[in-house]
DNA sequence: CTTTTTTTGATAATAGAATATCATTATCAT
DNA sequence: ATGATAATGATATTCTATTATCAAAAAAAG
């Protein structure tokens, strides 16, 4: 699969790593358009389907929400969602200490989540 | 809105409160299939929205998946997924200690969730 | 600059879950 | 048992997210 360079794909990196929290596809969208207003969300859906295979960019799954997409490689980390707006934030470090009682036998972890939920201060006011 | 006790709704909420671990709404018809045959899709949905009006169930989020469903009343617990079939279990306990670092200023947690994936005893030979 | 091939953008199509519709059936109060 | 009305089941519809289509534009190579 050969790879071009192209305005679109830059921009919608560059919106993905400035970004201090997870974004989902529209949110790239309408962030990428203000560098590119033409830009179509059929292409943001193609970019972030190739650099979640080159593994430029991680899936956060956030229940009941269209996922959420975060530049790889950051140090392990959870995510605190707003209830009102739906905004994810990102949190630092990990309580998990990987023990958990009532586990079925023969079941292997092999990753997990932590998520928060709550308001976030301009949706404390309703 | 006037409760009827109906054959269906007795079914669905026994095979919810037989289930060890949250049930999807096809998993519920599914199951209550067995009791009642002719049981419709629309029923199973109609009654899940009305128990969880009443408080008899609580929904159970994984991400990427339909809702599960358990019944409510059960110690605070958390649950794990296989990535293989989709199964999702109970667990017991909580190691979530209510502190976290970078919450974003102003943010106010209201809930939190745990969840391991995995794969279960079936689903490791793969 | 020209040619080749990939990428884009607009939009149609698809897929899956949940809801609405409505004639029929079942429940409940009398 | 009967009548009023809520619930059911089959299915159509809606809704939303994602993918496919294809002519036009853009990128890479020569």
């Amino acid at each position: 699969m050969i790879q071009r360079k192209t305005k679109q794909r830059q921009a919608i990196l560059q919106v993905v790593e400035a970004a201090r929290r997870p974004l989902s596809p529209v949110e790239i969208l309408q962030q990428a358009q203000h560098l590119l207003p033409a830009l179509g969300i059929a292409t943001v859906y193609r970019a972030l389907g190739t650099m979640l295979q080159e593994g430029l960019l991680v899936p956060v799954d956030i229940p009941g929400q269209s996922p959420r997409y975060e530049r790889a490689g950051l140090t392990h980390h959870h995510h605190c969602a707003c209830t009102g707006c739906g905004q994810v934030f990102e949190l630092e470090g990990c309580c998990y200490t990987g023990e958990s009682a009532g586990i079925p036998a023969g079941f292997k972890v092999e990753a997990h989540d932590v998520i928060l939920y709550g308001h976030c201060r301009s949706c404390q006011r309703r």
